[in-house]
DNA sequence: TCTAAATAATAGTATTACTATCTTAAATAA
DNA sequence: TTATTTAAGATAGTAATACTATTATTTAGA
């Protein structure tokens, strides 16, 4: 039996569903490749549409342009990492253990390359810290749509704060602690790929030490008094 | 007497010193007023023209691109910071109050609105918190340049991070500390002015509490143990 | 006053970011 | 089975962007 792990999407977010075709699958999959391989400046549907064996306007039916295809994208990086956060602390009762396995989750390189699926993980994951501020850090995304890509950034964030909250009530800053873990693990992989000397683990790079880490900067503070 | 503050610039980031001629000048002052008011993405070198009132090809001459020009702006600020950091800890010697002391310069909104210089320092702190990442967050921008921009906040970081250790000797991770103190300043300022929820001192704005956050997570976990 | 540097004026090109239209192929519904 | 949607392919075209090049004019310094 195969199951097919579906993230509803948001229909704002596109102008055809590129889950539902196979010409949508393939903008998807190869935007990632090309994106992760170039980065997104240099990105745009003409090479895109080149790279599939498309043509531009085809791309044009699914995505308004490239920076909605980003938004897409980083939205769907968030809905997934929530089904996985749900499915990693399921049955775990200590909030404490449960925390540890978020920032985990959060920190480590995904491994889960399932070519079957369209969407390479691997890949997005490096793009969303790479190139993630970039959906949002714009002054010209309207409002509505802030909020649909926002949304899933938002409801992890909160399932965080309130996991913090259950290790300590009294804590004051659930939800800035909680959105500074999420910041600061890509953040911080960032820095150790490209930028060691702003960290502690670039040379050699060190994974486990990075965890260890934000373990210790979010756990000090709640756990404080 | 007047004193002229001047930020020594690395050559590489222009093509002719905009800090020596009246163009060059009006270019940094107009630039930060468009990229402030509409964003980076939004912002043309024909725009910036039109609104100096001179043509494309004269700001060619000061600058290779708009991305260079970002890049310029980048280093500035990080520079300016350098000095003011200097300028704030000087003669203290607690390494506590030194840390909160830098802590607040990060966090407070700059107030310092000089119209005599030619770089208005409150909106470019603005530009910053929002667009600053898309200065080194690109793959195009050739090693040499990258060192030459980067520099000043590596500096900045080595500061924060050596002050760190005199705090706590035994700290096993003070240039990631260091690096986090300065991305989340800037992060929960833009969170905090933009979503609210991904904060708790949003509504309403409290630049405050703010900084008693970044306070408790820093000292918390230096001093822990 | 002469010279060199800086700027202004104008023109032009390649690429990007789209929009429009028309045709064909495939899926589905009557 | 045929009719009808629907998706995709093919082609063309436009406005704006991101530059480069050339020449003329102004300004400042020796």
């Amino acid at each position: 039996m195969e199951v097919e792990l579906r993230i509803k999407m948001n229909e704002k977010l596109f102008i055809r569903d590129p889950g539902q075709t196979e010409l949508g699958k393939k903008i998807i999959r190869h935007s990632i490749q090309l994106i992760y391989k170039n980065g997104f400046e240099v990105f745009t549907f003409k090479k895109l549409a080149k790279d599939i064996g498309t043509t531009e306007a085809g791309i044009y039916r699914y995505f308004e342009n490239k920076h909605r295809l980003l938004i897409y994208m980083t939205a769907w990086y968030w809905g997934s990492l929530q089904y996985r956060a749900g499915f990693t602390i399921n049955n775990i009762t200590d909030p404490a253990i449960k925390l540890k396995k978020l920032i985990q989750l959060l920190a480590t390189t995904v491994v889960d390359d399932d070519n079957a699926l369209f969407i390479n993980e691997v890949m997005l994951h490096q793009i969303i810290i790479a190139e993630g501020s970039k959906a949002y850090l714009i002054k010209h995304v309207a409002e509505d749509n802030k909020e649909q890509l926002i949304k899933p950034y938002k409801d992890l964030c909160a399932l965080i704060a309130d996991i913090i909250l259950e290790c300590n009530p009294k804590y004051k800053f659930p939800r800035s602690l909680a959105s500074t873990i999420i910041k600061m693990t890509h953040f911080q992989i960032l820095f150790m790929n490209n930028l060691p000397s702003l960290t502690d683990f670039g040379k050699p790079k060190d994974e486990l030490k990075m965890v260890l880490f934000l373990e210790d900067l979010v756990f000090s503070s709640i756990r404080k008094k």
